[in-house]
Order: structure tokens, then C-alpha cells, then sequence
RNA sequence: GCCCGGGUGGUGAAAUUGGUAGACACAAGGGAUUUAAAAUCCCUCGUUCGUAAGGACGUGCCGGUUCAAGUCCGGCCCCGGGCACCA
């Protein structure tokens, strides 16, 4: 029997470790149960857990706790995200090694997460900072270069002042490095790239197949790989220009080919090179434009500038001379580094040509349905309409016009249908230590080579000094020495990108210990495809398109027979909190954190008045904010559960907003929400004292007490519905409150009543097992079962229960609400009408009116229509 | 500019298929219990008129469809997120 007093922290260590003796999560491939993976996005040890962990991972164990009480065989792994550049700040500052310290922090979290009663399987726990893992990432990588997927590209890429790293494309954000937010720049250097264009088609593609996937996080992801379709056509030149005798630019708006009265092309495009040999001025011009950033936010708010290189293409249709320019605005790195431009039916080339006094032609005209005014001088027009100016095309759509146009450039062999993508190939080296070496060899003759399987893993040497930011690895010469087939060789020594190990970390848990293959493909392919994936939103393109494309990798390698790792997909929103600050007089602002601040608060509610609880002076209320470091007002968990313990933290952070939402945090909703688990706790205590509670005789049961009974299985079904389709577990934490609330007041006199009782409290204690389950194991116990929550089956609905003799009927006259009768569930149009007209209120406002028109709903509604 | 969300009481939110707007909770106010406090329990709680019964108004703004609109349609405003000289 268990205490009459909650005493959470007692309980949550009793269930804990009875769990843990009897490995309740541990999870097996049983072929003859539907399996359930679900999985939550594992953390950076980053030293605690923050709010937002918290808050994803409850949503994964509710989900994984529900589907196991739904019969299903389920798994809920839990890893580490370990290799990193934090742990090689931390060592600076700390001066440790960085495995030292994350070894260390994943001790402390992994405290934490087991004193937050999350149901992981343990056994499958893995880290990718240990060779154990990644040395299948080498080996996998070594696979992908023999199949040609893998190549190395002196190439400019982002490089960040700060990190000393290479950033990928997608890591640069504003044109700054996506962690440091340091400035980025240019540098060219060696890299290796993983080829995920080759991919790029099935990526987008497949975003079809994903129905569970958030809208936003699709269409995010197509507008990445950014598909367009278009042709391929080739200008000659007048003069033949550093042994060029062409080139070709690429465009979505072929139709529009006849308006082209100049082009364009990159600075470092071969025709602007050689121009600007014998060209001071252009010369200058190309040297200003190798100073802009590859950062494309960069480029979206710089100033559009052009020189003339003096040279002239030939049109491909017409035969006309076009001038080429070079623009700063075009790319080298997309599509051929060279454009055509339309200044009449093109913004940008409009702007281009107006400012420096070049031809503007109009090729395209509005069709007959459309009302658009043209007048090139105001801006150029970009919609699509009927062809004009265009000798044979004239009249044609611009979709046949597309189409005519590229059928002629390829008859001429001047052009090709193309398609185009946004995406690029993945830089995967970084000039780190705190990462998977790269499996390669760097040979005399200068050719590179996979490290032959029968030498992995590469190991990174973990017991090293950390004295600067160049990489031990690179700073001890002898670590890259070795030999190949007798020659000496250099090892790589940049390492690999974090994604690398967290696009594939999914898979790696379904033989998180076999240390003979990277994936066993008999259980990989009983687990996979993941079920439910949960976690944050600002991974909905990097890691999600990255582990997209492994997924594939994987498959194509044969080690995975499905095509997509996610099928469902939960993006939890942030969690927020108070802010508070002072600023002094340079402007300068002080965030305090609202553990230390007093407020006072208005008559309805509002802060009004904050004060530090340190000096009781002022300070200023700075709104609700994402918990932050830099706002300083992030809500420590570890204290949450100390006071009040791990189910009650749980209970709010499902309860008080929709999973995909922003969630504020609010101290006195951790309370109410700690007042509920109590008065559960109260409630199933005073009812256990009561001996030999009777069966439960539906039959017998009394008006009222089918009324309470009805309540219990349309709670069953609307949680069910909530948690299993809609995902919504504030509304399905609201339903059982309002049941636990009718509960509280129902009668206790009768037999029966204390039968209808015991089926509601077993009801609740089952559905709110998923969201607390220590107070609810114990719970189910109290209640006399035998058998253990975690395992019992999911409350059945009984349809029979939610009948009703009486049906509450709202009546309306002109659709505004004027009574409410109950009348039998069975009653015709004529009964209720009867009922309905002999009203009070309803005669009252039918005076002096003429009926119209009566709409009757059976069950909800009666709408008199009268004027 | 384009693509997704969203705008509902003092606050977080609910209303799932067009059918009672504001469930559930927080805050606030009042009361019971207590020597007192904490804890707990009960009541009130969109605005407004009215002693009450009851009425009027109310889901960002304007218009429409409908017996009936927070929900559907057209136009607009605002907020959040994403993308963007991508040819």
C-alpha cells in the first residue's frame, strides 16, 4: 500500500529502478507483433538538459508509451550526438581533452533523462564520438568513393574567421556561420564532397510519399533542392576569346529567347578573365567582385553592377550581335556562369539595362485573359502571355512557345532541355579535430585513396592536449605518417561534419552493437522505416535531407530495403520564457534571469512592476522570449523536478500548448498542473479505502450513473483520438481533467456508484500513464492489478455507454440561440417541434412574425427561420 | 516578392465535418476551513444594458455565400517562420 501523501520524488525513484530491473523498454525484433520505432532527435552533450529536451523527448515517450499500450512491440532508443566543436571550446577553457568532457557530460544527462522516467531502451545507447560507430561511417564513405559518389574539389567555399572551419552552403545563414554568427569569407581549399545531386531528383520527388511530414517541412525542402526546369542554349562568340568559341547560359524562359539583347557572365567567368587583360577598367571591376561573399544573402543586398568586356555573341536564332557583360549578380557556382537577359520580361534585367542604357525589346504580350497594363519603360513584364516580336513564334502561348523554341535550338544543336537544381553537393571536410578522421590517403604522386578496410578505423586519439585552435591531429606531424602498398603516404587529417554521424544514427540503433556490419538488413529492415521522428524545427532542411540521402545510400548499398527513413514527423515548437533586463546608459542591456526577479502584477494579470530580488530595484519586463543563454532566462529542469517532480513537469509542457507551437513557460501552470496529479493521487487513495468494490452491472445502473459512465468512454475516445491521430495532448490532458473533475463530485452512496467509480479511475490511470507514468504505475497497483501499466492494454471504448435516451437541443431562432430543451434521443421532427413551439422565450420572439422555414438537425439543433 | 503557419477573454488556449464561441487551465475577485498561514474546498469571471427574467454586441478589417460562418469564398491589414539577384 502506498503512502496517503504524493511524495513524488520517493515514487519516481521506486518506479525508476523497478523499470530498470526489469528491463520494461528493452526491445527485440518479434516478428509476429506490428513494431512501433519511435524516435526523438538525440541531444548534443552539451553538459544539462534544457527545457526544450524536455519537452521533446516527453512527446516521444508519450507517443512510444501509448503505442506500446496499444499492443505494439516498440522502440525508443536514446543516443549521443558527441563530436562537435563545443567540446573543443569547453577543452579550451576547461583545459581538458574534449572526450574527456563529454564522456563526462553524457554521464550527468543520462542521470537526468532516466530521472525524467523516459522509457529507452538503453541497451541500444550509442555515441558517435566512439570508434564503435563511426568506424562504419568510414568504412561506408570508402564504399561511396569506389562508387564514384565521393570526389575532392579545390573549390571556394564559406569560410568562418571564428571556427576556423568550412561551412556547407546550408550551414551559412545571413551570410554568417550558423554557430559562431561570425562573418564568412571566402578561401579555396581541398575538400572532399558527397555527389547528393546525383540524388536530387528522387529527393524532391519522394517528398510526395512523406503525407505525415509537416506541409511547412516539405515545402521547405523542395524550395532547397529548388527544381527548374529549363534549356540549355549555346551563344557563339563574334571572335573566338581565350580559345572559347561559345558558351552556354541556361534559361527557364526560353520563350522570351528573341528579347535577348545582351548577356551576362561571372566575374570569374573565362570570357571576363580575358577581357580584362587588355581591359584596365574591367580589370578593376573583376577584382571588386572577387571580394563578395558566396553567401547569397550577401548578394540579395548588394548593388547590381556591370562592366561592357567590348566583346559580342551571336544569337542563335536570329544571328543578331548581343554585347556581353559582365554582371556581379551572376553566379560561377550555378547553372554555366553565364545568363541571357530579357530586360522586357525579366526585373532584374530590366533594372541592369536601364541603368546602363542597353536595348529593351518585348517579345511576350498579355493573353486576351489576362488584364495586365504594359509599359516596358515603368518595369519589365514578367508573366507569361502570347509571343509577339518573334517572327515564326508569333501568336504561339508561352508554353508552346517553350516548347518550339528548344525543339529548334536542338535541331540547330545550339540548345537542350535541361533540368536544374538548387542544391549542391555536400562538403562533408572540416579542418576540425573534435570529429571522424576521414578515411584517405594522400599519396606522393598526388592522387588520394581510401584507407583499405583491413585498416579501419582511423582512430582519433582522444588523450590529447587541446592549445589552440589547429587540430591535434594536424599539429603532431607523425599522426598523418603512414604507408600504402609500400609508399609512403599522408592520412587526411580534416574530419567529418557532424551530419555525417546524425544522418545515419537512426538506422545504426536497430544494431547499435554489431560490431561485425554497419547494419544488420534483418533488423534494419524489421525497424525501419522510423515511425514517428521528433524534434525541432530548425532541422527541417540540413539533417532531414541529409539523413534523406543516406537513407538512400544506405539502400542503394543493400544494407535497407525501404525508401525513406521518416515516416511520420512531430516538429515541437520552442519554449519560452519571461525576460528581464537593464540597460545602461551606453544602451548596453543586462538580462537577468526570472529566478531572481519579483513582479507585481495588475488586477488582471499583467506584469506591471519587476524588480531584482538581489538590491529591489527596477528592472524591465522584456516579453516572453525562446530560453536562451543570452537572455539569461532559461528555467533550469533539474530544479523543476526537485520540487515538483518528473511527472508534473511532464504534464505541463503537454498540456499547456500544442506540441508544434511555442510553449510559455509559467511558473504557476507547473503548479496547476501539480494540483491535478495531486488530486488524482487524493482521489484514487479515498477510493481504494473503500473494501469490495462491487462488478460493474451495466444493466442495473441508474440515469445518472450511465451519465458518468457516459462521460468515462467519451473521455476514452476523444484521448484516444487526440494522442493516436491528432497528436494534440493538451486537448486530450484537458479531456481527462474534466473527467477526473465530474469524478471528484459523483456519488459514492451505491454500490454501483463506487463501480462506475473504479471504471473511471482505471480509465484515467491508463490514459494518463503515457504522460505520467510513475504516479500512474503506482496508481494502477493501488487499484488492485495485477499486471503493470506500462504493458495493459489501451482502454476500450464501449459504444453501447455512449448512447444517450436524452439528447440536449439547442433552439434557434434566425440562427441566434433563444432556448435549450432536452427531449428523448428518439423523437421525430413533429415531438420536437411540439416541445420547441410551446417554449416561453420562443413564442416571445415569434410574435408578429411569419414562419418561414423550419431546419431541424436530429440530436444538436432546431433553427426556426421566421421574419 | 514568393511559399508555409497564425490573428479568438486579463493570459495560455478549445471549438476535429459549417450547427450552443471561449472547453481545460492560469491569473484575478469573493467565501468556507484555520488562532494564523500554507494546503484544500466552494462561488464569480468576454463586453455591455437590466433588480431579475432576459436582451444587444463580440473570433484582425471590409464584403459575399448560407436557415446557420471562428470555420467556406473574394479583397485587404498585421504577426511569426522559411526562401530569394537561381537565370
Amino acid at each position: 500500500m502506498a503512502d496517503k501523501q504524493y511524495q513524488p520524488q520517493a515514487i519516481e525513484k521506486e518506479v525508476q529502478a523497478y523499470w530498470e530491473t526489469q528491463q520494461t523498454f528493452k526491445a527485440t525484433e518479434q516478428v509476429d507483433k506490428e513494431k512501433f520505432y519511435c524516435l526523438s532527435m538525440f541531444p548534443y552533450p552539451s553538459g544539462r538538459l534544457h527545457m526544450g529536451h524536455v519537452r521533446n523527448y516527453t512527446i516521444g515517450d508519450v507517443i512510444s508509451r501509448y503505442q506500446r499500450m496499444l499492443g505494439k512491440n516498440v522502440l525508443q532508443p536514446m543516443g549521443w550526438d558527441a563530436f562537435g566543436l563545443p567540446a573543443e571550446n569547453a577543452a579550451l577553457n576547461n583545459n581538458t581533452a574534449p572526450a574527456k568532457w563529454t564522456y563526462a557530460n553524457i554521464d550527468y544527462m543520462k542521470t537526468q533523462l532516466k530521472s525524467l522516467g523516459f522509457g529507452y531502451d538503453w541497451d541500444r545507447e550509442i555515441a558517435t564520438c566512439k570508434k564503435d560507430y563511426y568506424r562504419w561511417e568510414q568504412w561506408f564513405f570508402t564504399r561511396l568513393f569506389e562508387k564514384g559518389l565521393v570526389y575532392k574539389k579545390n573549390a571556394t567555399v564559406n569560410w568562418d574567421p571564428v571556427d576556423h572551419t568550412v561551412l556547407a552552403n546550408e550551414q551559412v545563414i545571413d551570410g554568417r556561420g550558423w554557430r559562431s554568427g561570425a562573418l564568412v569569407e571566402q578561401k579555396e581549399i581541398p575538400q572532399w564532397f558527397l555527389k547528393i545531386t546525383d540524388y536530387a531528383e528522387e529527393l524532391v520527388n519522394d517528398l510526395e510519399q512523406l503525407e505525415e511530414w509537416p506541409d511547412q517541412v516539405r515545402a521547405m525542402q523542395k524550395n532547397w533542392i529548388g527544381r527548374s526546369e529549363g534549356v540549355e542554349i549555346t551563344f557563339d562568340l563574334e571572335h573566338e576569346v581565350a580559345q572559347l568559341l561559345g558558351f552556354d547560359v541556361y534559361t527557364t524562359r526560353p520563350d522570351t529567347l528573341l528579347g535577348v539583347t545582351y548577356v551576362a557572365v561571372a566575374a570569374q567567368h573565362p570570357i571576363a578573365l580575358e577581357a580584362a587583360k587588355t581591359n584596365n577598367e574591367l580589370a578593376q571591376f573583376v577584382d571588386e567582385c572577387k571580394n563578395v561573399k558566396v553567401a547569397e544573402a550577401e548578394l540579395a543586398t548588394m548593388e547590381k553592377k556591370g562592366c561592357a568586356t567590348g566583346y559580342y555573341a551571336i544569337h542563335p536564332l536570329t544571328g543578331d550581335k548581343v554585347p556581353v557583360w559582365v554582371a556581379n549578380f551572376v553566379l560561377m557556382g550555378y547553372g554555366s556562369g553565364a545568363v541571357m537577359a530579357v530586360p522586357g520580361h525579366d526585373q532584374r534585367d530590366w533594372e541592369f539595362a536601364t541603368k546602363y542604357g542597353l536595348a529593351i525589346t518585348q517579345v511576350v504580350k498579355p493573353s486576351l485573359a489576362q488584364s495586365a497594363q504594359i509599359d516596358l519603360t515603368q518595369g519589365a513584364f514578367t508573366e507569361k502571355g502570347l509571343l509577339v516580336n518573334s517572327g515564326q513564334y508569333d501568336g504561339l502561348t508561352s508554353a508552346q512557345a517553350f516548347d518550339a523554341i528548344a525543339d529548334t535550338l536542338v535541331a540547330l544543336k545550339k540548345g537542350n532541355k535541361k533540368i536544374n537544381y538548387r542544391l549542391r553537393d555536400w562538403g562533408v571536410s572540416r579542418q576540425r579535430y573534435w570529429g571522424s578522421p576521414i578515411p584517405m590517403l594522400n599519396l606522393e604522386d598526388g592522387r588520394s585513396v581510401p584507407v583499405p578496410v583491413d585498416q579501419l578505423p582511423v582512430v582519433l586519439p582522444e588523450d590529447v592536449e587541446m592549445n589552440g585552435v589547429i587540430s591535434p591531429i594536424k599539429a603532431d606531424l607523425e599522426w598523418a605518417k603512414t604507408e600504402y602498398e609500400g609508399q609512403p603516404a599522408l592520412r587526411e587529417t580534416d574530419t567529418f561534419d557532424t551530419f555525417m554521424e546524425s544522418s545515419w544514427y537512426y538506422a545504426r540503433y536497430c544494431s547499435a552493437q554489431n560490431d561485425q556490419t554497419m547494419l544488420d538488413p534483418a533488423q534494419a529492415n524489421y525497424w525501419l522505416p522510423v515511425d514517428q521522428y521528433v524534434g525541432g524545427i530548425e532541422h527541417a532542411i540540413l539533417h532531414l535531407l541529409y539523413s534523406r540521402f543516406f537513407h538512400k545510400l544506405l539502400r542503394d548499398e543493400g544494407l535497407g530495403n525501404s525508401d525513406e527513413p521518416y515516416k511520420r514527423l512531430l516538429c515541437q515548437g520552442m519554449v519560452l520564457a519571461d525576460s528581464f533586463y537593464r540597460e545602461d546608459q551606453s544602451g548596453k542591456q543586462t538580462w537577468y534571469s526570472p529566478a531572481d526577479v519579483i513582479s507585481e502584477k495588475d488586477d488582471k494579470g499583467r506584469i506591471v512592476k519587476s524588480v531584482l530580488a538581489a538590491d529591489g530595484q527596477d528592472v524591465i519586463h522584456g516579453g516572453m522570449t525562446k530560453m536562451s543563454k543570452s537572455k539569461n532566462n532559461g528555467i533550469d529542469p533539474q530544479q523543476v523536478i526537485d520540487v515538483y517532480g518528473a511527472d508534473t513537469i511532464r504534464v505541463f509542457t503537454m498540456f499547456a500548448a500544442p506540441p508544434e507551437q511555442t510553449l510559455e513557460w509559467i511558473d504557476s501552470g507547473v503548479e496547476g498542473s501539480h494540483r491535478f496529479v495531486k488530486r488524482l493521487w487524493n482521489l484514487v487513495q479515498e477510493h481504494i479505502q473503500t473494501q469490495d468494490v462491487a462488478e460493474l452491472e451495466v444493466a442495473s445502473l441508474s440515469g445518472p450513473q450511465k451519465a458518468i459512465r457516459r462521460l468515462v468512454h467519451k473521455t476514452i475516445k476523444k484521448v484516444s483520438d487526440d494522442i493516436g491521430r491528432r497528436q494534440t495532448f493538451n486537448t486530450a490532458i484537458a479531456a481527462i481533467m474534466e473527467l477526473l473533475n465530474h469524478l471528484q463530485k459523483a456519488p459514492t452512496e451505491q454500490a454501483q456508484d463506487l463501480a462506475v467509480m473504479r471504471e473511471g479511475l482505471n480509465a484515467i490511470v491508463l490514459m494518463l500513464a503515457p504522460v505520467a507514468p510513475h504516479i500512474c504505475h503506482v496508481m494502477y497497483k493501488d487499484l488492485g492489478h495485477e499486471n503493470e501499466v506500462e504493458t495493459a492494454p489501451w482502454p476500450q471504448v464501449d459504444e453501447a455507454a455512449l448512447v444517450e435516451d436524452e439528447k440536449l437541443l439547442v433552439v434557434q431562432i434566425n440562427g441566434k440561440v433563444r432556448a435549450k430543451i432536452t427531449v428523448a434521443a428518439d423523437s421525430s421532427k413533429e415531438q420536437v417541434e411540439a416541445m420547441v413551439f410551446a417554449e416561453k422565450n420562443v413564442q416571445q420572439h415569434l410574435q408578429d412574425k411569419t414562419l418561414r422555414k423550419v431546419i431541424y438537425v436530429p440530436g444538436k439543433l432546431l433553427n426556426i427561420v421566421a421574419n
